[in-house]
DNA sequence: TGCTATTATGGTATCCGTAACATGATACCC
DNA sequence: GGGTATCATGTTACGGATACCATAATAGCA
């Protein structure tokens, strides 16, 4: 592969007249100007971006580290994060972290060894080092979707708190008095936030008891499925669920259908993230809805911000409204 | 952010020695190492990767460029990829082309100039300059689900054109003889793969007239949508379907639900690509199955071969198959 | 003791592009 | 004609890490 003085000595230039032709930075003669262009065209040169951010300390990329690119919240938060980035010419680069701490770490190293320009972080628990540890290297950094304790730094978040509690409070309003919650792992804000915004709804309903009912596993289908299951044989008499999140909701879903209970008739079911349009024929589930995108391009618009000086303003938490939508999963209003 | 020399300063010895502490790569007393490791720690010390790769012409960086990360189909290749070229120390550049074709050139282009070590590539139609251009600049490069004629380049695959015809050959041996096809955009390989599938099914079962059912539209619901309700206008007759894949399955039964039209009573569907199951309660769909992660590890495998030195090989097509699951939307055998 | 092999460390140049400074040429004005 | 502003190009050094070669110290052995 060619080089910047390769081209140079065709063109018969020194080696800074090709760098003043590529990025157009200085006085260039037209006739030398052309003469270069041949050369790069000639030798089909294209400008080795590592000398460039070598001597910049700009790599204009950024780093989206999530938890698992499988979950189609978390490829429109990256895709909100793409498209914000791209549009101001900077790179993503994609980390899967799969709620592993160690991965985590291992690759934020990584990142931090590449000199990344900033971070988007969805972190995989509520442990402050790994935030530490970006923050020590001063690399921007802007937490997505979860909060960690103790720590001073950006977040971007949905006021998932409040959702739960929306939902809670309108499977209260259709006359449920025994609601369970299947929630996701302890270590994680979003999972917390809603199991206290379940319990707020419940105690503003005078039910703080039925508190009790709440099973703690992982935002996943097999974990919904699981908790679904010990939750009927401990309370049989619940009427209704709330679902941590879309495929926890789904995997209780499997339950119930395979065990031929009907939602919401016999048991009725709310949840926390809605599921793509793309993916869904008939929208069945009452949600709390958060705008993913938002999040990613919101989150991606700080970080720049942070990234071209904004170093001076006090870090910020940007909590999204969240939208509750109420379709067929809650069903009716109960009979008194 | 200290470097290599600031380390050696405080440990009183030369960089290089210090980087031989870093890479392990040769003699170095075991007290200067004691000596050079606090150094590190005290100074926060992180080796800039940039120098590394502008030395070693080596990024450690592969690209995935796919047209849409929406897709779950996309999210779980880019998955497998992620999966294989982390267990080889490698990370992972995403890009997003939306199927456009100067989105994919401007993307390339950044790529060549980061020194990726090698791309893989869905290609946004079946132009072969793209192709060409990387090429020319010999970095290796696998293409992901979609072939393009006339270049010599490596490409992992599913079968889709047997895909297809498995499919239709199901909905003919139930009885169906009038069977249309929504398919995606012509310069789509894999779109044309499929019709072709479609095709040759019709042809052996002797109605190769059926064939002039075709549509042409986008891989999307809304094209989806858009395509069914055009084919029920001009052959009111079809009794079954064949989508080209699960989004436009998915357009199709959302106007056929609005439009009080029943699956598969009414209309049988079948359909390439399956949902991720963590996204459906009860699969619907008969499908022609590929293994999006399968497509992914593969095509990383083998872009690694290359990096590695495989460069004498000659280019492979690999065709993985694709398994045809039979579920509710292709209904029962039609009365005679 | 003298010679070679091994261990341990350093100096210099290089990867590629560009900032900073320097020089030269041309144009313009009084 | 002499001075200043603009245009045009080049020289040198640097960013951070490391390959290559050189040197020095120690160990091993006859």
């Amino acid at each position: 592969m060619s080089t910047i003085r390769d081209v140079a000595k065709l063109a018969g230039v020194a080696p800074i007249t090709v760098s003043r032709v590529i990025n157009d930075s200085d006085y260039v003669k037209l006739d030398t100007r052309e003469r270069v262009e041949a050369a790069i065209e000639e030798l089909g040169y294209v400008p080795n971006m590592l000398g460039q951010s070598l001597r910049s300390k700009q790599t204009m990329t950024l780093a989206v580290v999530i938890t698992d690119i499988t979950n189609p919240f978390w490829t429109t938060v990256t895709r909100g994060v793409e498209d914000v980035a791209q549009a101001h010419g900077y790179s993503i680069i994609l980390c899967n972290t799969d709620e592993a701490e160690d991965k985590q770490e291992q690759y934020l190293q990584m990142l931090l060894r590449r000199r990344i320009d900033g971070i988007l972080l969805v972190p995989a628990s509520n442990d402050a080092a790994p935030v530490e540890l970006v923050k020590k290297q001063k690399i921007p950094l802007v937490l997505m979707d979860r909060h960690v304790d103790g720590v001073d730094v950006d977040v971007v978040r949905s006021d998932t708190e409040e959702g739960a509690y929306l939902i809670t409070t309108h499977l209260l309003s259709l006359g449920h008095r025994e609601i369970a919650m299947l929630a996701g792992p302890q270590s994680v804000s979003t999972s917390v936030d809603r199991v206290n915004g379940y319990c707020r709804a419940l105690r503003d309903a005078g039910l703080p008891k039925s508190a009790e009912k709440i099973f703690l596993g992982k935002f996943t289908r097999e974990a919904g499925y699981a908790m679904a299951q010990q939750m009927l044989k401990k309370f049989s008499n619940t009427t209704a669920l709330v679902a941590a999140n879309n495929f926890i909701a789904i995997g209780a879903m499997q339950f119930f259908s395979e065990t031929n209970i009907r939602v919401p008739e016999d048991i009725a079911i709310v949840t926390v993230d809605d599921l793509p349009s793309d993916f869904t024929i008939t929208p069945f589930f009452t949600v709390a809805a958060q705008s993913a995108l938002a999040i990613g391009k919101q989150a991606t618009q700080l970080l720049l911000n942070r990234i071209s000086g904004a170093t001076d303003v006090p870090c910020q938490e940007i909590i999204l409204p969240v939208e509750m939508i109420i379709r067929t999963s809650s069903g009716k209003k109960l009979a008194a």
